[in-house]
DNA sequence: TTTGTTTTTCAATACTGTTTCAAAATTAAG
DNA sequence: CTTAATTTTGAAACAGTATTGAAAAACAAA
């Protein structure tokens, strides 16, 4: 159970993170709406709390833009009681709400209440699979023969851009544009290294990783 | 890939059509929030890059306007660098944004990035065939009744520059200076060699390539 | 800041493809 | 049929490219 708590006061966050360590469960912090819809983006979570009011980015528009890419469930925690608030957090895409000030046994609770929800309808997460090469975009993992690899976000985008375009000719231009972003100036070696590492981290699978000669390289099953 | 951009400043119209016509898009222009909305009614384009102050109309509401006829991605472009408009722009069903100053190649980069996440079919590839030969441009494969072979790099672009110039008489200085370049100061029968090498790889439809004495080679089905 | 991690650069090495050349084969013309 | 020009072919010399490891630089976290 990974949770990612978000409010700006860190005396709020230690509590939070406390019971929910207590319980057994992980955590991760952010400190506003910003950083929240970041680490969204890099991390898989099983449950999202969020606090509305704070710098930035706020609770509310920090949701609408995290649904734009994920269905992790969100508990508002808001500090105002007023109505207004639970009906505009339910409107956005938010799970639950709870109001502060709360009793953390009472999140604890939210947070079994709506992982119960959530798990019964699962829905499918696009992954792509290559013999015994596992790979889930949405939540950064990647599977050699069932055991989790850790990749550097930089191996990460590389292996994405050649399963996204597996079969593709690509040359080290178009993957030094596509990858490391147009406004790069470096090394066409830069992508021959992470190329090698990325071969050794996927072990038996580098051969998926094909190399054309005086060009450049090719996902290919 | 066809592009509006949306300002009031011929300055920064200029800069931005100037990169993205030579990244190969297509671009059309627009002054302030009234007309944008105007030729987004006429016209279809893949993405709006659209400022935020503007006389007549401004951005935000020009957004607004448009997202009740079309969900073309738009991209913001905030001169005021306050979280306020961030916020606004993502409220308001914009789907990214940058803030000035930027760089051109950042524009780029994005409207590459909305582009992409808007446009998720894949497209058919094309492939030549003739007979039994098969010629994968894009994967860089060729097959000889149905059987891969692999080729070096010259003479991949060798058949490549055959192929797309079926039928077409060609001199050994034309494949000289086509396919190794103009810079190539090399002996004529270089050529002969890797058509000799190349025919090897072709096996039975090596009669594709035929001989013009005295004057070169030609691909012919 | 310091520390540890990731990214980039660089140069040595290993590997593969390219070019040249000349002998042999083929073709066209007298 | 002979000759001269041209292409084909094989093999050796040459050139270029990818891989790798290590170190420097950049970056992020504590």
């Amino acid at each position: 159970m990974k949770v990612l708590i978000v409010d700006d006061e860190e005396m709020i966050r230690a509590v939070l993170r406390e019971y929910i360590e207590f319980e057994g469960g992980e955590t991760d912090e952010a400190q506003d709406g910003m950083e929240a819809v970041k680490k969204c983006r890099e991390n898989q979570y099983d449950v999202i709390l969020m606090d509305i009011m704070m710098p930035k980015l706020d609770g509310f528009s920090a949701v609408k833009e995290i649904r734009k890419f994920s269905d992790t469930p969100v508990i508002m925690l808001s500090a105002r009681g007023e109505e207004y608030d639970k009906l505009f957090g339910f409107e956005i895409g938010s799970d639950d709400y709870v109001t502060k000030p709360f009793s953390p046994k009472e999140v604890i609770a939210r947070i079994h209440a709506v992982m119960k929800r959530a798990g019964g309808g699962k829905k499918p997460r696009d992954m792509y699979e290559f013999e015994g090469l596992k790979i889930d975009k949405v939540g950064r993992n990647v599977y050699v023969d069932g055991e989790r690899v850790e990749l550097t976000p930089k191996e990460y985008e590389l292996l994405f851009y050649f399963v996204e375009n597996a079969g593709v000719a690509l040359t080290r231009e178009r993957l030094l544009n596509q990858v490391w972003g147009y406004d790069f100036y470096g090394d066409d070696r830069t992508v021959d290294t992470h190329v090698k590492m990325l071969r050794g981290n996927l072990k038996e699978y580098r051969k998926f990783i094909v190399t054309l000669r005086g060009l450049g390289y090719k996902f290919e099953t």
